[in-house]
DNA sequence: ATGTAC
């Protein structure tokens, strides 16, 4: 794959047949993804012929190979002009994302109770492949109020309060919800898992504030340097992912039929007008919202753990996903257009002054929230003006070695006791499970950071250290 | 990511 250096941090794939749009990649030249076991830079060249796509095939700084759609590829099809929407620029994970809560307690203060904390937060999370829920919904009515209300919905059955949906996007939950279709094999797997956290780079993580880069910004977001802090990063379990499963079988059938061709049959799609990529959309909002309720109602389970050990209250910072296709309206060479932005493996970071902004975040932007690899620390950024790629940056660090590799490489080794001598407590469900998630399987998130934030796509706010880990 | 395979 041949790639043009533009300017720093930014590297071009140029047009060629079948691409409807170049390629951009943003990122440093060692942060670019090895060619000989990645082809996730073939795959932004690939997503570069799909049916409307408009400006450019975008890739973050952590991008790594995808099903169809790299992870951290972001695509913007116009919606008038025979656009596209495609399963693949979502991923299987359907609203996986990040959320951040904020106490007012300093590391010092906590103490000792630490231990104490990680053993409720441990207790009162379930996680790992399949296993249980904080919510046991009574009947097919509650789980079509949480595919239809996401947060909105959780915060309604007391799981929450109001102020929690000011600090979500979309205030909680997406308006365009199809619960109709969602498949019945998607609701079966869905209605045992609303309050779980899964597996794999899933966790709920106790942080310290670590640094902050931006006193003001940071003081707007309710944070400060030595703060604890919980973040949660999960999505949306079986659900989403059948959903994910069902409609790229729909969408394959009917490709031949709209005259789409595409280079990989990962990229399976339909024009976002069409019955296809309508149903696909309504059932993907299902998805968003179920991800946001899922997130809500972990959140009362830790802050009920959080007040029994310490006494203090957790604050929503935000909530705000990274696997999304959003009808948005963008420039497009100057002129306003509605498109469909696939961010899959990567964060809308949206700009200060931007009206979806709740009035208290407005001058400041959107808090991103990028967690990093398991022990690393995560990330807190906000938007900037002007920035390209339709508002979205990077979403992690971004995987280096397959979970396989990951395996094989913590061969012989303790992966807990690697973490503990950190001094991060650990509450996992498998060695295995941890082996494949340490973090030489990862991208350094500090550089991938560095590199969205030195391409313009965003700008550090704070740095978050992890001292302890919930993990499925 | 995922009842780690329809």
């Amino acid at each position: 794959m041949e790639l043009v250096e533009e300017s720093p941090y930014r590297f071009r794939i140029d047009q060629r047949d079948p691409m409807r749009v170049p390629g951009v990649v943003f990122a440093t030249r060692s942060l670019l993804p090895d060619a000989g076991a990645d082809k996730s830079l073939e795959q932004v060249a690939n997503v570069a012929t799909l049916p409307g796509i408009v400006d450019a095939s975008y890739a973050m700084p952590d991008v790594h190979w995808g099903y169809g759609f790299p992870i951290g590829g972001v695509a913007a099809t116009d919606v008038e002009r025979d656009g596209v929407v495609s399963p693949g620029g979502v991923g299987f994970d359907i609203s996986c994302g990040v959320r951040l809560l904020a106490a007012d307690l300093d590391r010092a203060e906590l103490g000792p109770r630490l231990d104490a904390l990680m053993d409720g937060l441990a207790e009162a999370t379930p996680r790992g492949m399949g296993k249980g829920a904080v919510w046991h919904l009574a009947d097919r009515a509650e789980l079509d109020g949480v595919l239809r209300g996401g947060s909105r919905y959780a915060v309604e059955r007391g799981f929450g309060v109001e102020r929690d949906l000011d600090r979500c996007e979309d205030y909680g939950a997406v308006d365009d919800a199809d619960p109709a279709q969602v498949s019945d094999r998607a609701v079966e797997r869905g209605a045992r898992q609303v309050g779980s956290l899964g597996s794999g780079n899933h966790f709920l993580e106790v942080q310290v504030v670590e640094e902050v880069y931006d006193d003001r910004v940071a003081g707007v977001f309710g944070l400060r340097p030595g703060q604890i802090c919980v973040m949660i990063h999960c999505g949306s379990r079986g659900l989403g992912h059948q959903i994910c499963t069902d409609h790229l079988r729909g969408m394959e059938k009917v490709m031949s039929r709209y005259g789409i061709e595409v280079p990989d049959r990962q990229l399976a799609c339909a024009p976002v007008s069409s019955d296809e990529g309508r149903a696909y959309l309504g059932a993907m909002a299902a998805a968003a919202n179920y991800a946001r309720a899922n997130r809500q109602l972990l959140t009362d389970a830790a802050r009920r753990i959080f007040n029994r050990q310490t006494g203090q209250g957790l604050d929503l910072v935000y909530d705000i996903s990274h696997n999304l296709a959003k009808l948005e309206t963008h420039a497009v060479d100057g002129v306003p257009r509605r498109v469909c932005v696939h961010r899959k493996g990567a964060t809308r970071a949206l700009p200060p002054g931007h009206e979806d902004l709740p009035a208290d975040l407005r001058a400041v932007g959107q808090p991103v929230l990028i967690p990093g690899s398991m022990g690393t620390g995560s990330y807190v950024l906000t938007g900037v003006p002007g920035s390209p790629a339709f508002a979205s940056t990077c979403h992690g660090a971004g995987r280096v070695r397959s979970r396989k590799q990951a395996v094989k490489a913590e061969r012989g080794a303790d992966p807990r006791r690697q973490l503990e001598e950190q001094d991060i407590a650990v509450r996992g469900v498998s060695r295995r499970g941890l082996a494949e998630e340490m973090p030489a399987a990862y991208k350094d998130v500090t550089a991938v950071v560095e590199s969205a934030e030195g391409a313009g796509l965003c700008r550090k706010v704070a740095r978050l250290a992890p001292i302890g880990v919930v993990k499925g």
